[in-house]
DNA sequence: TTGAGATTGTTAGATATTTAACAAAGTATG
DNA sequence: CATACTTTGTTAAATATCTAACAATCTCAA
């Protein structure tokens, strides 16, 4: 292993580069779907190819949390799944509430793909009367006036906000108040969290923002080629 | 303006890098909140804070695009905010369809932040009889084999997929078989589309491994300094 | 068992992005 | 109307990320 850890072997996966951290996933994905067909091994060719990026990355990438392939040979899919799981933390069982029983909020509880990889919605929250009490995905829905008492007594590590922008705030600080180390935020807002809790941003808006201005740059493109 | 344009003007927006690309959204979200608040100038300064960002990066950013501000004053926020909508492509309304209406779909369908900027879901279709006919949001779902020659009598930009992974490739197929633009895809899979069309993924489940990622670094630090 | 071919992990070089620095040009105030 | 202050747009330096290159070493077929 060349960086990842010191001496004694404890300092593990400090200084990755977000650049790499986000590439993780897709390295995932991808190695789930060639485990699923069975695939015995992949070579950095490959999984740069798929992911479309250069083979140079990919080793570069891996060998900052150690060696997983062997020369002459590639990788071995079931031994680096396994690795790649241990280092997103997708191993153990993650416990996690949900809050904002919307449409947005039903769409993530009945997700099935976060379940399947050991995310576990253990609560449903929201602060509509006519929202609560009533069943999402064989979850009652709870009052979010109940969050943080809630978690006191059944702790989990991850909380979802699927709450409007206006009560995301506060949501976040009963979240904190009740021992989340992590938040999953969907609504589109800045939320200020103390510096021990993990904060991870869904903006759908930016995304189609993005999408956007894509289009409008190739077309000025290729009205420009007519020309 | 100092890159943005060759000698007759006409090549806008080229060579943009993509890390520039994704902070737009956010000075246009920051924008928005300002001119709400009525807030006449801001700084690069102010705005660097708020997107935990560097000001010189906040001002090479813009000046990608022009020259928006004005030494000894800053920007005028209801200016910048018009011109970053320009960039962005949301001064005009932009016509959409979205496959799939599913938890996810409904969601995306109802999610009010996107008609406010001009993104409008025209039409929505489905592969399942028991949803094809029913209401969602005030449009009749279709059946998405009408979808193809729905679009060649009603063209649309963008496309959006919200089917599980299995169905998303053929979809897409026939979004584009239709003439669409672009394709925003909800579904885990790495699309194939020819270079013309823009595409932009939201991987809802990497964004998860992400936090935990994260959260199982942050906890070994904290163990660490106990330590 | 040998040798040709393949592929890793790593180092060094190339490229891209971010930050610092500052002249230029405005604002604001007395 | 002069002057101190502010803040931009831009250039240059610093930093970070990506790519190429290659020795080391394994595979695989004969």
């Amino acid at each position: 292993m060349s960086a990842a850890n010191n001496k004694d072997g404890k300092y593990k996966y400090k200084g990755i580069p977000l650049t790499v951290v986000k590439r993780l996933p897709g390295y995932q994905r991808l190695l789930s779907e060639l485990a699923a067909k069975e695939v015995e091994r992949v070579s950095s060719r490959e999984l740069a190819a798929k992911m479309k990026i250069n083979p140079s990355q990919v080793r570069q990438d891996l060998s900052l949390f150690g060696s997983f392939g062997q020369q002459g040979y590639g990788y071995r899919v079931s031994y680096l799944l396994s690795e790649i799981n241990k280092i997103l933390g997708i191993n153990a069982e993650t416990k996690m509430v949900l809050v904002g029983g919307g449409q947005l909020g039903r769409a993530v509880a009945n997700y099935r793909n976060f379940a399947k990889r050991g995310f576990i919605i253990e609560a449903i929250f929201d602060r509509d009367p006519r929202v609560i009490g009533r069943t999402i995905d064989n979850r009652v829905v709870r009052d979010v006036q109940e969050l943080t008492a809630y978690l006191q007594a059944e702790p989990a590590e991850i909380g979802i906000i699927c709450t409007p922008a206006s009560a995301a705030q506060e949501v976040a600080d009963q979240l904190v108040a009740g021992g989340i180390k992590g938040i999953w935020n969907f609504a589109p807002v800045a939320l200020k969290v103390p510096e021990t809790v993990c904060l991870e941003h869904v903006h759908l808006g930016e995304s189609l923002m993005i999408l956007s201005f894509k289009l409008k740059q190739k077309q000025e493109e290729l009205f420009n080629q007519k020309k």
